[in-house]
DNA sequence: TTGTATGCGTTATCAA
DNA sequence: TTGATAACGCATACAA
């Protein structure tokens, strides 16, 4: 099957290919109307498809762009892929996605990957390691891509230079717990994602902010890390509650762990949010129908995804190698508002 | 910022672009091992990175393949994709993932897009619809393309024979309505998705069908088309319930639907699984967390994408353009089971 | 308004 | 073992 190229239509229509070329890339040049119609029905017959390699090559302009993510099937990751996808395709660019399965090791091979592909910038969306072994290999990577050339944005921190669209990690866990704080809960647990991410540690900082900025106690017995999965995070309460804690209130630091607190809840007949009140961070679709509907922060997950293409394709630029989008606490049905405040026993 | 070349290492290791092509690419090319180290190490030097668009061009074969989705922030998508992407990277190829927001004209160009990068195959993850007019113009861009030599597999029947790797959605329906009924429950409503799109179709079809054999009632009163998110299946059991059914379970046509029916019955105090039965298909991975456990028919969502980029990069061989992949029901806190069968009124 | 010819970076064929 | 060179399909500078 062999594939059909310039040539063949510019013989068929008897004109140069040069002439067809123009014709394709619509070209303001000056071409008489009546050759443009029979080359175009020239191409309609043969089914004529540009050679993308050829035109990548000749214009040395691949129009993709490469997101790196943790697991497309977290909704986290995955609505962001949604709004890279669909803002590339809509600025005329393609998206590679890559799974790394949140295993640091593929992520470095996928950029490795995607530089070959030749991209013209990469999208990472998973946020840095605290440990720094991982993370000195990661920043000589990126540096050597950036060297050449090619844009990298990461939508959680790094710990670096490397420019970065996200969200104001720290403020959001102050946000989240000053809103708790707010509506009378005084004592306060905090059920974690995985404690070596950044973007984690910056949630906790920011809780930890608001407590001491009221004057609160931080407990650290009621702080428990664990990782951004439902499962883990019904395990994680359950290790909560078996301190038998006095609290009022559970400050998760994502939506799949408070899915997870929900039902551990649940089952133990705590309810939400007459016993216990439920907050948390992202808004994932389906966070409004859970029972009881989830007051959490929302997240510009779709957002970020959407900037970071403009700001590849040049179609937006960037001050500070660094752009905050702004986020909102949706208020549903998982926090109480406390009138008389409980007191440490 | 100038790319550097094969001609570029060629000249810094002295030696003719021929060796270093050989050298780059592993050729099982006898080449004295001093020269091989010697090249590398420029090769390394120079941050070397063959470009793929003229490896591309020059061998014809772009190692990506397409795979188009309706709505990638859907787990039942995203689980697929992750099928997809992953094992696309294990064999050596890129995925291109296309989000058509679920409209059938987006679909199509993206069919063209696609084309246009020379993907060698695609992938087509959602169903067809039932009425006529789309469905003509659809066969036909898909006719042209294969006739181009490229593959594409769709995971949802379209109601042609486009080679298709999926599950028996007539069978799974019968299935899940049998599970019911064996569990003693005679009167069964059922939530559907767009009734529109072949795949819902089937599994109604298949609900239909177990109900007759068992010469149980099929009550269209009972029967509810909607569409498959939580949203409108929160809507759709309301619509549902303004019946006052005499039903003692639900048959849900996915996953997402049942989430919004079991937050709808939690409102209204009806207890799940006490009051009435919930079951549905998908098993996506949250349907263990939902409160309660969703007894529901796992679909292998990520094998479906998997072993559909085998073929496509031609590790499988399919027979008769068909595979039909196993499902499985599994048993979770939603259904239960009725000793005295309930009578209709 | 149209055509000719060059080069993009590779791989692979042939020659040395 | 290694090197020279043609071809892949296209966009474009230049010529007509």
């Amino acid at each position: 099957v062999k594939r059909v190229s310039i040539f063949d239509v510019a013989e068929k229509a008897n004109v140069s290919i040069a002439t067809v070329s123009r014709i394709v890339n619509n070209a303001d040049y000056p071409i008489s109307v009546k050759l443009r119609k029979r080359v175009q029905k020239v191409i309609e017959e043969l089914n004529y498809v540009p050679n993308r390699s050829a035109q990548q090559l000749r214009t040395s302009s691949s129009r993709a762009i490469g997101l790196v993510v943790r697991d497309i099937a977290d909704p986290y990751f995955s609505q962001i892929a949604k709004g890279v996808t669909e803002t590339a395709m809509e600025l005329g660019h393609m998206a590679l996605v890559c799974n790394s399965e949140r295993n640091a090791r593929f992520e470095y091979n996928y950029l490795d990957l995607l530089l070959h592909q030749g991209v013209e910038g990469i999208i990472i969306a998973g946020g840095g390691y605290a440990d720094g072994n991982s993370s000195v290999e990661f920043q000589n990577k990126v540096a050597k891509i950036r060297k050449q050339g090619i844009q990298i944005i990461v939508l959680a921190p790094h710990g670096t230079d490397i420019p970065l669209v996200s969200v104001d990690n720290v403020k959001l866990g102050e946000d989240v717990c000053s809103f708790l704080i707010e509506r009378g809960h005084r004592n306060i647990a905090y059920i974690g994602g995985d404690p070596n991410v950044l973007t984690d540690r910056d949630r906790l900082r920011g809780f930890k902010n608001a407590l001491v900025n009221q004057s609160l106690p931080y407990n650290e017995d009621y702080v428990i890390p664990g990782s951004y999965t439902a499962a883990v995070g019904y395990k994680t309460c359950e290790a909560l509650f078996s301190k038998k804690p006095n609290i009022s209130a559970i400050f998760c630091s994502n939506d799949n762990i408070a899915v997870g607190v929900l039902r551990f809840l649940h089952e133990k007949g705590i309810l939400v949010p007459d016993d216990i009140s439920i907050i948390s961070i992202g808004d994932l679709p389906d966070s409004d129908h859970s029972i009881p509907p989830l007051t959490t922060a929302r997240l510009p997950l779709f957002e970020l995804g959407r900037q970071s293409v403009h700001i590849i394709c040049g179609e937006k630029m960037m001050q500070d190698q660094i752009l905050l989008l702004p986020y909102m606490i949706v208020e549903r049905k998982s926090v109480k508002t406390i009138r008389e405040p409980v007191h440490i026993s």
